[in-house]
DNA sequence: TTATACAGGATTTATATAGTCCTATTTTAG
DNA sequence: CTAAAATAGGACTATATAAATCCTGTATAA
């Protein structure tokens, strides 16, 4: 299905946060306050993006995540590869699951110029082009975490 | 996820296999041997395929399915559109699912930047391009037609 | 040296896809 | 006119994937 994860959207959110600027680190419970999402979801989002380099993070007390370059230097295909590896319409099938070079089986070169056209497509857009678009509301999730933390 | 269904490639190599033009028309089941495909399925997907268009059907004996217009000026963006509905990232959040009309809601806004550089890019490669590169196999399904017709 | 915050993995839960099957309708052949 | 062949459409079930949570370990600064 071609369709966004709900962690990339997630992603989206915080990184728009995070471009605020207004400051320079930010931990994963303020993300997760700013955002209005669940915390476990959130820390999971920026460990992912940090692993993937667009953020860099700081340990300890005052730790927290930043970014490593500017927003408009961040794009959405960077944002899903973070979150979901790499950008194929077609993870190779079955056993031969250790195929990452492309034009080495039939699938792959199949769907090699959709995925390029995809990719291209997706590198085009920037997380500043979609901030421009919209101020920071995501996908609900089933479990807000304000509802959550209600323990009686 | 960014990903293809299982039915959008299955769909490839049916519309492949009518492609080849030795015959007008070919039933479900015939499409179904020829493809090594399960027929329930391949019966599914030829339905949606004409529901959409795509192809014509004829009812009665002598039957079968046909391909409305040539292979290329199919594209990948119809197949996907028929097997799987309208291309879009994002399919709109929660209750509010009457939101069809782009530029309605926050979410569409956001995307719809990303939504049409991914449709024009599926729209640019047509069957004739996926034909091209390779010959007719397809994700194989977890039983296959034969293996469930050997039946003791 | 203790509290804070990130790192990484394991596990459970929920959702959406894939696959199958059943009944109705249409059409041609005999 | 009847029977067989073939599509139409929807309902149901199982399974795979994604989402969410939790736990243990490690680094850092006050």
């Amino acid at each position: 299905m071609i369709k966004l994860s709900r962690f990339a959207d997630y992603a989206v959110v915080v990184l728009a946060e995070l471009s605020r600027g207004d400051d320079l680190r930010l931990s994963a419970s303020d993300l997760s306050l700013r955002c209005k999402l669940p915390e476990p979801t959130v820390a999971k989002i920026l460990k992912s993006l940090t692993r993937a380099g667009v953020l860099s993070s700081t340990r300890g007390v005052n730790g927290g995540y930043g970014l490593t370059r500017r927003p408009e230097k961040i794009t959405v295909a960077d944002i899903i590869t973070a979150m979901d590896g790499p950008i194929s319409l077609t993870d190779c099938a079955d056993s031969r699951s250790n195929c990452v070079l492309e034009g080495q089986c039939a699938m792959h070169g199949r769907w090699s110029k959709v995925n390029l056209a995809i990719r291209t497509a997706l590198e085009s857009v920037t997380l500043i082009d979609l901030m421009q678009t919209a101020p920071r509301a995501a996908m609900q999730p089933k479990v807000t975490a304000e509802e959550k933390s209600k323990t009686i």
